[in-house]
DNA sequence: AGTTGATCTACAGACTATGAGTCTCTTTTT
DNA sequence: AAAAAGAGACTCATAGTCTGTAGATCAACT
């Protein structure tokens, strides 16, 4: 799977785990809601800087957005 | 600690391990010799794609770039 | 000891391709 | 209807390439 799509995935887990809308997480992490939608799905090859951004208001360490993903997300 | 620092961290250390050079590193995953050197001195900020280009000849996940690094490595 | 050649790495400048970040409008979901 | 998400296009900054210089290390030779 191509690693875009898996961080996509990734994030839209775990920001729904934390009960947030993607205009939500893109106001607490500084970065538009629609850059928050083209990571999540999986068109936007983001950088470590941005994976960092998007992983503290989720409160989770920013490498388990590139963790592996199995088939029924 | 900065992101980028921890990246060129880790890189450096599974590089070696695998008995590397950075040259060598740069053409087993198609990467010009002068940005393996970047990241690893933490003044480049590489995406997700290159992530996985760095991690795969070095045989290790992807998401290890990004892992804690302590004090004294 | 000094020199030559090979290897590895840091660093700088200039260039091209692409990501960051935004806007507008459409579609889906509730 | 309203909230949430998808999609296309755009500008500007930077990711990533390429060329070249320089310092440090190591081994073989004189």
């Amino acid at each position: 799977m191509d690693i875009r799509r898996r961080v996509g995935l990734n994030l839209k887990k775990h920001r729904k785990a934390a009960g947030l809308s993607q205009e939500g997480l893109a106001l607490e992490c500084g970065l538009h809601r629609t850059y928050v939608s083209g990571v999540e799905r999986g068109v936007r090859n983001p950088t470590v800087l941005v994976l960092e951004q998007l992983a503290a208001p989720l409160g989770i360490p920013t490498w388990r957005l590139l963790e592996e993903v199995d088939g029924a997300g």
